[in-house]
DNA sequence: TGTGGCAATCAC
DNA sequence: TGATTGCCACAA
């Protein structure tokens, strides 16, 4: 009997795929798409992935596969294509496409031993008595708590516990009781029964919400539903009682969570409702621990996926539905090799598989909300706050106007001051880690420049270290001044490091707290600053980005903004939507029902029309003014983008590989470039940029595909290092 | 991307 | 002289 063959998709960054023959002792009669398979290439052995068989082969050089992977974890035809179709939409290598939608421990050639996933739940035969459990409630709350959360849940694994932020020794502690009993977790296949529900932490919806959550269950077919909801109007009601229609009709559901969203909250409302598996997602799991999810949502086991980004290649026995939560956020697309958007991949899915999904967030990326007006996607609005709360309004401070003492207008700071003196909390945002900006000498100006990136270093004054953010190059705190030895070194730019300073100084009773990637770098410090926080151990919070996600601050009333004139005037031309949208959630943190609260942003351009209309008009007015400026300036959703980098130790030769790229110009695409990158030099190498624009994606992805098949012969490849980025969001990278 | 081959450069 | 480093081509 004569060999098959078979194409292989193979983790290189290669945009090919390699053929290989099955000997006929392997049982070439059952092998199916998909499956995974040892082959050799080159010197080395690395597992890859069958997308094709056939009969004959008219390559000279075929090597045979090795091996075939028999476990059942391959992927099903259904993923398969996606992962294809995700291939093509990126121009990314297929081989490195398959690898990330894998999870690590088979991508290995030594395959690994799958241990049966643990679970716990109350015991049913010793439980604890009524004076057992008050006495626990008294001696050891968090226990108590969590014998609670293990007993409504009818099954829960570690690492769900772990992220609704209990410790490993309070589990241990309650098995050692004997009141929690460990099992290893069933895998059968999920189904919905009644104890399924939790009834009683149902919330009676509004109108506005009943009228969204029955429109979006009779949509049974593929439907892209954008969900328009303020801060505090109920979104995640929405999506339980969609989810629980899904879920009732034994289907599975699939949730897309920011990176820093995969909050205890969220999670915990999930537990509450339903008592079905629920598994997730993140960066916070290990390896096996993904895997774990990965294999119970393949062999249909898991009712709910929670994850981040990369979960949506999670395979689905039986996917009913997809939310994206928070469908503006930046973390959504990854930002190196496979430049992939799990929005915009979540959406091929749910056509796929012919399913709703649902994108949920209280500020539309435009490119949504634009497909929401015209009509591709449902638009549903939730405008009412839960309780008549308000909104905290957003007011501007014209520092042109006042004398402001190292980033601090007298406005503010007054503000400042009654805040503290009425015992609620002050969140000040400033998007600059650090001291200060730059580190430059007062004789002669001078700047600290990190070498690697001919940018400035950033001064961390703590540690008295420069930091490249960049590329992450450090060195102590010079002196003196490289170039003519003066001592009189200054720190220019607002960093958190200095705005905490300032401020201790400002307020000398006040108890501050800093929170950015520095201050918790610390496993599990975000977590414990954060219960300190409210706890009201502290009167001022100073952060960048990372506190407006996610987190709750019932006692923070004021909330400011600095150094926002940035994204008015940056060459990113998403900027300022990036400013609303942290505006919008930031003034959505302040201040609960009883204490309204307010957001100060201080400006150099108080009449800055974007600013203006956000404030005067909300959001949404904002959204579709910045849409028309979008559009009149022939920019995304209007137009489609892809970026492609390409990098090198010498400059001219990233230059010469885009300027010989640009020869392939058609008369449907624009180009722009080569030009070198914001950040021109990175960690040794020099970057340039060559921006294509079209007004229809088929031009756009005709061209690339053309570059793309030339780029092998032109000589000026080969010193070159070169990736494709479509939809391109971050321009500064 | 990972690897091996090859030549230039380095340390002694 | 061997060891180290950088550059380059190649992979079925």
């Amino acid at each position: 009997m004569a060999d098959i063959f078979v194409e292989v998709a193979i983790p290189v960054p290669l945009r090919q795929l390699f053929t290989y023959a099955v000997p006929d002792t392997l049982h070439t009669n059952d092998i199916v798409l998909g499956e995974r398979v040892v082959v050799p290439f080159g010197p080395r052995k690395v597992v890859g992935v069958i997308t094709k068989t056939s009969n004959d082969c008219d390559l000279e050089k075929i090597k045979p596969i090795l091996s075939r992977v028999t476990d059942k974890y391959h992927f099903d035809a259904n993923l398969l294509k996606l992962l294809h179709t995700a291939a093509n939409y990126y121009h990314h290598p297929i081989g490195d496409v398959m690898q990330q939608a894998l999870p690590v421990p088979l991508r290995n050639i030594n395959q690994p031993t799958i241990e049966p996933e643990k679970e716990y739940l109350a015991s049913s035969e010793i439980p604890p008595t009524e004076s057992e459990r008050s006495k626990l409630a008294k001696k050891a709350p968090k226990q108590s708590e969590l014998y609670d959360v293990v007993e409504q849940s009818h099954g829960i694994t570690w690492p769900e516990l772990r992220t609704l932020g209990y410790s490993k020794a309070q589990l241990n502690s309650l098995l050692k009781k004997q009141w929690l009993i460990e099992q290893a977790r069933p895998d059968k296949v999920f189904t919905w029964h009644e104890a399924s529900l939790n009834e009683s932490n149902k919330l009676s919806l509004n109108a506005e919400q009943a009228v969204v959550v029955s429109a979006i269950n009779q949509t049974t077919e593929f439907a892209c539903h954008l969900l328009e909801g303020v801060t505090g109007s109920g979104k995640t009601e929405v999506y339980l009682q969609t989810i629980e229609q899904v879920l009732s009709n034994n289907k599975q559901v699939l949730i897309l969570v920011p990176e820093i969203g995969l909050t205890p909250q969220t999670l915990s409302r999930f537990e509450k409702r339903f008592s079905v598996p629920i598994y997730l997602h993140h960066s916070a799991l290990n390896n096996s621990e993904k895997l774990a999810t990965w294999l119970a949502a393949q062999n249909g086991s898991a009712a709910i996926i929670i994850g981040t980004r990369s979960a949506i290649f999670t395979p689905l026995k039986k996917l009913g539905l997809i939310v994206i939560d928070e469908e503006h956020d930046s973390s959504l697309k990854q930002q190196d090799s496979f430049r992939y958007h799990g929005r915009d991949i979540a959406i091929l899915r749910a056509k796929q598989l012919n399913i709703p999904v649902i994108l949920g967030t209280a500020t539309p990326s435009l490119e949504s909300l634009q497909n929401a007006l015209n009509g591709k996607y449902h638009h549903h609005q939730l405008t009412k706050r839960a309780g008549n709360s308000t909104l905290a309004p957003i007011t501007l401070i014209d520092i042109a106007q006042q004398q402001v003492d190292q980033g601090f207008s007298g406005t503010l700071t007054h503000e400042i001051k009654q805040t503290i003196k009425r015992g609620e909390q002050v969140l000040i945002f400033i998007n600059r880690r650090g001291f200060a900006q730059a580190l430059t000498c007062k004789e002669c100006h001078w700047i600290a420049m990190c070498e690697r990136c001919h940018k400035p270093f950033t001064l961390h004054k703590n540690d008295q270290q420069l930091v490249c953010h960049h590329c992450g190059n450090q060195h102590s705190t010079p002196h003196q001044c490289h170039d003519c030895g003066s001592v009189r070194l200054e720190g220019i730019g607002l960093g958190t490091e200095q705005v905490e300073e300032k401020l201790a100084e400002l307020f000398e009773d006040a108890n501050i707290i800093r929170i950015d990637r520095d201050s918790t770098r610390k496993k599990g410090e975000l977590t414990r600053m954060l219960e300190a926080i409210n706890n009201n151990e502290y009167n001022v919070l100073v952060g960048t980005q990372m506190l407006a996600k996610g987190h709750h601050f019932p006692n923070v009333t004021l909330v400011a903004v600095l150094g926002a004139d940035g994204a008015l005037f940056s060459h990113d031309f998403r900027a300022p939507e990036h400013l609303a949208q942290l505006l919008v959630q930031v003034s959505g943190r302040a201040g609960r029902a009883s204490k309204p609260g307010k957001v100060l942003v201080q400006t150099n351009f108080p009449q800055h029309a974007l600013l203006q209309d956000l404030v005067n008009n909300g959001y949404h007015h904002f959204a579709k003014f910045a849409l028309v400026e979008r559009q009149q300036a022939l920019l995304p959703p209007f137009t489609f983008q892809a970026l492609i980098r390409a990098e090198a130790n010498y400059p001219s030769y990233p230059q010469k590989f885009l300027a010989d790229l640009t020869q392939f110009a058609t008369s449907d695409c624009m180009m722009a470039g080569p030009m070198p990158a914001p950040m021109e030099k990175r960690a040794g190498k020099y970057r340039f940029h060559l921006m294509i624009q079209s007004k229809g994606r088929t031009a756009l992805h005709q061209l690339l595909q053309l570059m793309i098949v030339n780029i092998p012969s032109l000589e000026s490849s080969k010193k070159v290092r070169w990736s494709i980025d479509i939809d391109p969001q971050d321009l500064t990278w």
